[in-house]
DNA sequence: CGGGGCGTTGACTGAGATCAATTATGGTGG
DNA sequence: CCACCATAATTGATCTCAGTCAACGCCCCG
């Protein structure tokens, strides 16, 4: 994330561009939605399961998760969430969040309320479509990583979970070369793709050892992009980003 | 499923009852779209990954599944279907299928096109909401299959499946007391929870002997409900069907 | 400078995979 | 109506990837 968070209309263009171009009217109705705009520090909750909200929120800086929590404690995130998303658009049309969202880093949220949600989806039948197939591609992220948690090894895993956080960074314009920010910890990644720290550590020795990655101080480097594609088994198709190749 | 199998009207009154009543004009509108009606035997596919359909398929009668192959030759099933889904409604607003789409059992089902699709839900704005609203059950049903297949064991999984099926299947009318029919073979199973056939037989020999659960001739009969539900920590909640307790 | 979160490593364990047969079962043709 | 055959279910023996348990080091921040 830079430093400077961008504003509202800016981070939409860009999340919007390669899934569902809108135009500047568009993007400027959705803008004027937004009531108001917050920050939060990382490790907290947006919003926890089995809320009943009465407004959607946008990312605007930051990084957050969805996450369930099982009754005996374990934790599973179930996606990572990037500056642009809005991330719990559902709530516009679900009664109760089958799930919470927390920040993983420090952010800065703007959100908008179910109303003018229903306003700008009647009165903008394009708007509707776009906030309706990003739910779409969300969906199918969520298929993506149950084929990559029920049938890939930790290696793997690890792997796709790197494939996919880069093409999608990198498609909103914040990757810088090879290279993106990673405030995400190793238990993090554990909790996404169903391992124990312990074992996402040795993985990642492992995938430093064979010079695919490097991964430090909040910073992930991707030294050899064919190698971790391939071990990833990774094809970009399910994020629907023109030019992901 | 029923010998004589609905038709569209009637299957997506029962859907929708639950999840978002619709009108008699709407379903009328619905039905209208119907372009074509086939029916198709077990194990066929009805879409394969990478298609690009220009209509959408509604499911009359019997169970189809969306699936991933890997380039093992792996299968992750992702989801099971059944009468009154719109299986690939997301083919309307994305570019090219992310999975195929095959039956589990002999099934019958009605086309509408994508021309159809735009006209409907342009004109009738809660048809667009409905539709929407369904696509997002569908994703928060995903999450809770990640999660299963994450963080559950073999036997938590499976009674899971157990009781997120038989809930669905009752929710359109097609349980018969304790009972649902069952095509879903062993194999099918392990493909949808990432198990392998060998380790869905004995745990399944586990669950008769605890006999919560009988399954013999594809009938699936619910023997203890709350043990089973509480094996696999299964809340509906997430299903958003009224009534679902 | 001390404490808590995060990362790292070693030793041991276990749930589920793999390999290899054998036994039902249901649909089909003669 | 029944032999046949492919598919599905079942069981035993063995193996392995990842989990568990237990320390220890590092680094940042108060």
């Amino acid at each position: 994330m830079d430093l400077k968070s961008g504003t509202a209309s800016e981070v939409l263009r860009l999340k919007f561009r390669s899934i569902y171009p809108l135009t500047a009217d568009e993007i400027a109705a959705l803008e004027r939605a937004c009531t108001r705009t917050y920050s939060l520090a990382r490790n907290q909750d947006v919003i926890r399961e089995g809320d009943r909200p009465d407004s959607c929120n946008l990312l605007i800086d930051g990084i957050v998760c969805r996450y369930k929590i099982l009754p005996d404690g374990q934790r599973q995130i179930l996606s990572f969430q990037f500056p642009g998303d809005l991330f719990d658009s559902q709530s516009f049309l679900l009664d109760a969040m089958d799930h919470g969202i927390a920040t993983i880093s420090p952010c800065v949220i703007a959100t908008i309320p179910h109303a003018a949600m229903a306003a700008l989806t009647s009165e903008h039948l394009r708007l509707g479509r776009a906030l309706w197939k990003d739910t779409l591609v969300d969906a199918a992220i969520f298929r993506e990583w149950l084929t990559n948690v029920a049938r890939r090894t930790a290696y793997q895993r690890i792997a796709h979970l790197f494939c996919e956080t880069f093409i999608r960074v990198r498609a909103i314009g914040m990757a810088r070369g090879d290279t993106i920010d990673w405030p995400i910890t190793q238990r993090d990644i554990g909790d996404a793709l169903g391992l124990t720290v312990v074992h996402v550590n040795r993985t990642l020795r492992d995938m430093r050892n064979a010079h695919i990655i490097s991964l430090q101080s909040s910073t992930l480097r991707i030294l050899d992009w064919p190698a971790l594609a391939d071990a990833a088994q990774f094809d970009p198709a399910y994020l629907q980003i023109r030019d992901a190749a």
